[in-house]
DNA sequence: CTGAAAGCGCTTACAG
DNA sequence: CTGAAAGCGCTTACAG
């Protein structure tokens, strides 16, 4: 096998091997231009042959498209990235792209050079709170294909944003409260600064406000998309003595995480106290009670995201927001209806 | 701004604003050969104003090395992900590798050159299922560090693999389940050729043997580490009216299906039959009654994966298996203690 | 249908 | 401490 001091075979090997030029196996490779089907074959003979995988990096530099798109997301667990990615790749495959994922730690890190970036990739899609503005920023500048998952473009740059009807899934959900009679309704909230965490805080206190509900400070607990920090938010009303009749939870794990504080602490569900998630998990359908709950379309976001991404990378012009509808699941945790 | 039609700078460019020349440009962002500390702060300078990052295809191309490796993982959404992102990020990060992610979806597909390779990475690790045993091969025989996780190498190839100690934890839950006098014990299974479910089998059924209780095939239901195909496997059992008086699940999404059905066909937990797990997914805690299982270190095998593949990329000889034990986590549903 | 040659943006000896 | 120049492995006009 003529190959270089690493052992491994380049374009030019192959096309020894198969007796023609680079020019010809890198028209094999890249299905463009006419090559006679003999030629052809020889070519994919001596690829397979030498165990020959193109360089991507030279292949970029030399003017190739990368067909990738990455995606870059936050070091949080987060529950549904694989039918996320599922709706993503769907779509991106179909035309042609491959996915690359970057788990964007360490936001602090001052000048970091990111691994997927203007020079290895045709677009990125972002989600939530993974990248900072100054990042942001430099690709706007670039004009590089970018679009964001539940979180809108910092002041000033027009980038396209997907998610979803927060607020008036929280709504939705706050009626299906009132409507079933619950007037202390309580809100275990979600991680401050996440904008879908805010967004139901909004549709919560508007619903409530909107049925001359007052608003009580003291009915927002701390939250952080966690069952943990939630049972912890209900231990505390429940010590503190402050009558509630009803949760809404910005989150199904939250929500988990307030039952099991409730029902340890004698009270039954929907009874005593009564609760709406939001999110709708795999679990929450398996959980005692069944939860009412939020269904997010978590794969049509994924699947959004890619075609408006695929849109700004064919030059087009993409929706500056989408907004992907809720649906309420009703489930057990309520009272029947 | 001197810049290319792209209108993306090139360390030329960033050379000719600081006024020096590539080489010194590139010594700075290397941080390698000696650069004044004044001409250092110029080039930073002209970096920053250029909005300048480094072409990663280029540099590779160069001889620089990639920094960087890559996990390639199957399309099944694996509730441990992020668990085990973590494991293995903490490590690499501390030797200054990034880590991208590629799901491989199409394991069918002919003729693929995979985004993540030789030629832009440093190693790879490989979660079970995500390559054929060609392309396992092919890395081999290019001596490019590889470490599988949760699946053995393939006949002949000598590839590092790490997972945890299958047989024995479900050895231990299954001798659990025996000690608290449970006679008729079920299996359900995980997926099928999947190596972790394989050996949690094995476990099970060698434990039987142990202790003189003879293995039922019928006592095997059909499962793929979800819930809803555990709900029906159970199903058919109670449909059948098989004599089942505790069940072993697979994983601990099965045993959620399973406790499913069987309180919605009226069986009391642990009373009319007990479960036990294997994982200890978050949610187990909470389920009701709260779930016994076996408890993998996931964030462990994170870990050491990236150690057995850190050796490689070093040059030093890695350990060809490395077993992380697993624990016994007892909670309500097979009887108090 | 095929090939010779330039050029992409870097890094690395080599020289000073 | 710094620069000139070769070379990494590709793709793409250009020519035939």
């Amino acid at each position: 096998m003529p190959q270089n001091t690493k052992n491994r075979a380049t374009i030019e090997d192959v096309a020894n091997l198969a007796n023609v030029s680079t020019a010809t196996v890198s028209r094999v490779i890249n299905k463009n231009g006419q090559v006679a089907k003999k030629t052809s074959d020889r070519v994919l003979e001596a690829i397979e042959e030498l165990n020959y995988t193109p360089h991507s990096g030279a292949r970029q530099m030399a003017g190739g498209r990368p067909n990738l798109v990455g995606l870059i997301f936050p070091a949080i667990g987060d529950p549904f990235m694989s039918e996320l990615l599922e709706g993503i790749e769907t779509k991106l495959v179909e035309e042609g792209y491959d996915l690359l994922l970057y788990s964007s730690q360490r936001l602090g890190e001052s000048p970091r050079f990111l691994p997927l970036n203007e020079h290895n990739s045709d677009g990125l899609i972002v989600f939530a709170d993974s990248l900072s503005d100054a990042e942001l920023a430099r690709f706007h500048q670039l004009e590089f294909p970018l679009v964001l998952l539940h979180q809108n473009a910092p002041e000033g740059l027009d980038i396209p944003c997907v998610t979803v009807e927060n607020k008036k899934g929280a709504s939705t959900a706050v009626k299906h409260l009132i409507d079933h009679g619950y007037k202390n309704i309580a809100f275990l909230a979600g991680l401050e600064g996440h904008e879908d965490a805010e967004w139901r805080e909004i549709g919560y206190r508007e619903e409530l406000a909107k049925h001359n509900i007052p608003f009580r400070p003291e009915l927002v607990g701390y939250g952080d998309f966690s069952a943990e920090t939630a049972e912890a938010a209900v231990e505390n009303w429940l010590l503190e003595g402050i009558n509630i009749d009803a949760i809404f939870a910005a989150d199904d794990n939250s929500a988990q995480g307030a039952m099991f504080a409730l029902q340890r602490a004698g009270k039954r569900i929907p009874q005593d106290v009564a609760i709406v998630g939001f999110d709708d998990i795999t679990f929450s359908r398996y959980m005692s009670p069944s939860l009412t709950t939020i269904r997010m379309p978590i794969k049509d976001v994924g699947r959004h995201s890619a075609i408006q991404l695929i849109k700004l990378m064919k030059g087009e012009k993409a929706d500056s927001l989408t907004l992907l509808p809720t649906d309420l699941i009703i489930r057990d945790s309520c009272g029947k209806d």
